[in-house]
DNA sequence: TTTTGCTGTTACAATTTTATGACGCCGCCG
DNA sequence: CGGCGGCGTCATAAAATTGTAACAGCAAAA
């Protein structure tokens, strides 16, 4: 089971950027438009971590956040404060009313991740498992599971390592013996060769269906994983 | 994902050289005309590196960077800083307060690419490809990639060290040997005219579309990578 | 203009590199 | 023990790359 986040705006592009975003990246989503459904959904949906707009058409997010911070039963639930640029003061406000967190508009996404799975990790360790994307490849390393657009795909402990390593740096190309180094180990001997084998199966199972082969050869160089040929 | 480097300075006219010298070696830009500003975006962007000027209007970039390394969060964030000439003991002052290198103005863009690639290398290996242009040419060696213009080149192993050697020195003559040694390696032993061949391969690779040659052929001489003909 | 020296271009064979299928070994689990 | 899955290696096929020779073009020198 992933972690629930309730996206708590009122502006329906900014909710779904988030809900995009934080799917991507694994995680379930629940929204609240309004100030009253948020609290309602908080302590109806236990979620695990809270996004909160600044601005609401009801209550303020400030309001919001102090009376999650008051109730015991949602005490302890991150809170990641969403506000406007340069509104130092709100900032601070923000903080003293228990935020965790605060994101400034406009935010990076990525950022936004890095905040969410920074809070998780902290309160639920076992919710922040660590996920690597690459176009349609997602790679969950806590679960040890590998998706490709919907379909799951299954692959041996090797390429598992390998396909690792070429996702957390993608499209750089790396030789066979980088290769052998980071997904077999310094010290073990095995055949450069090898590694093309390894790369064979990984493309098989990568390619199940009629997927686009996303690893690319580089003669003379070694291999990289790349959206295009 | 490239490396994000905030620029902190006031004057517009060296904010647009160091935008286009860094966008142009592929990084992404933030800028801050004024120090509140700087200690913002260094929070809430996250960049990867900051170049700082010594002189500006509201708060010193000395204190600046001594803010920035007194916490946690923007501790480890690289600091260049800028200062006028000959002021020693600015110097020395700007990297008591915690800079991690120094640039007197006036700078040529070349060395502050090289210091900006010196830390980011450090700090973010994997932040540090190298890029190599020259006109519209944009060579990644780390990705292993070629573009001209939009386009995106393929090259055999071969042309690709080869051109690798011209951009790396553009404008320079090299003779065929030259070129065989630097390309082929010192110790093999094939034609000079072999160069010829392989140069026309480049070209052919690179003149795509209705590229303009970039070759330069130097009767007698050898070849070099030139914007005119 | 003819000659001469260098360079551009093309075709082709040789070589190198990579992809693939098959095989045998080994450890794990029933 | 026996089967199975995963792995490394090898042999061979398939591709891609490369070196050379041969010839055409061209510009400067004679």
């Amino acid at each position: 089971m992933s972690a629930l986040v309730l996206i708590v705006e009122d502006e329906p592009a900014q909710v779904e950027v988030l809900r995009y975003n934080l799917e991507k990246n694994g995680y379930r989503t629940s929204v609240a438009h309004v100030g009253e459904e948020a609290l309602m959904l908080a302590e109806e949906e236990e979620p695990d971590l809270v996004i909160l707009d600044w601005m609401l058409p009801d209550i303020s997010g400030i309001e919001i956040c102090r009376r999650l911070k008051s109730q015991p039963k949602t005490r302890s639930l991150p809170v990641i404060m969403l506000t406007a640029r340069g509104e130092e003061d709100d900032r601070i406000r923000g903080l003293e009313s228990g935020a965790d967190d605060y994101v400034v508009k406009p935010y990076s996404p990525a950022e936004m991740m890095a905040r969410v799975q920074a809070l998780l990790r902290r309160s639920h360790p076992e919710l922040a498992d660590e996920v690597l994307h690459y176009s349609d490849i997602r790679m969950d390393l806590g679960r040890h599971r590998v998706t490709r657009g919907e379909k799951s795909i299954y692959l041996g402990p090797t390429e598992f390592r390998l396909l690792r390593v070429l996702m957390e740096r993608p499209s750089r190309v790396f030789s066979r013996e980088q290769l052998l180094d980071r997904a077999w180990g310094r010290e073990v001997f095995v055949e450069s060769r090898t590694v093309d084998v390894h790369i064979r199966r990984l493309r098989k199972a990568l390619n199940i269906n009629g997927f686009r082969d996303i690893i690319r050869t580089v003669r003379g160089a070694g291999y990289a994983i790349d959206e295009d040929s």
